[in-house]
DNA sequence: GCATCATATCACTCCTTGCTGATATGTTTA
DNA sequence: TAAACATATCAGCAAGGAGTGATATGATGC
């Protein structure tokens, strides 16, 4: 039965994990957190340098929010929005570390979508 | 237009992220990648290790493959797969560390799917 | 209190992707 | 060449999640 336990013990962080790359493998939320990693922005800040619409932003930052991505302060009548920690840029330069290895591969990987 | 410059520039980048996460977003696939960091297996010591359906690992195998994240060796009528790159162990290594701060955050987060 | 602006939520549709069962390909041994 | 085993592929189904447009909430200033 080890086997079985270390499986659902390995279970749990398997989920965890892929939780966490689902919530960052989206282009949207990729490119909110992109802005984001350069510094605070308020939502439409976002919007604009973004090019999403208001809703789609909204949405994202929502589930960016609920994981704790990312957190936010209201400032009047806007809300700013910043990374919640530095681990996440992070996780972002070695997955582009990771990419300067595979990216050809990635790239002609035709499994999921182009875009 | 220097906005939009930059954010062409940068989409390419973020479209390649985001196949990367999407690549890991996957419980069956992390759990193949999970075993082969510990050593090369062929495909039916993966399917047992995982307990994943045989098409099932398969498929994902040829996914991984495709995108460059494990490479194979044929032995006699066997197939051996291992990790392309320390580096994907290394990205998996940061993403626990950045779940060590948000993991209550993505656990709670309903956007997606619990399992 | 009303108009205005910033942000959030809702209902809906479409597309993507993962899983399964059956089957095909390919390799070895007899 | 036939049988047995290892792995890959295919068709089809089911569910998850992204995007949009319209609308609701909430804050500010007149």
């Amino acid at each position: 039965m080890q086997v079985f336990a270390d499986r659902n013990a390995a279970a749990a962080g398997i989920e965890r994990r892929a939780k966490l790359f689902r919530g960052l493998a989206d282009p949207s939320r990729l490119a909110i957190l992109g802005v984001l990693c350069e510094g605070p922005l308020v939502v439409h800040e976002i919007v604009k340098r973004t090019g999403l619409s208001q809703p789609n932003v909204s949405n994202h930052l929502r589930c960016l929010l609920d994981c704790g991505l990312v957190a936010s302060d209201r400032d009047g009548r806007f809300i700013r929005y910043r990374i919640s920690s530095p681990r996440i840029a992070a996780l972002l330069n070695d997955a582009d570390a990771l990419l300067d290895v595979v990216a050809e591969g990635v790239g002609a990987c035709d499994n999921y979508r182009e875009a």
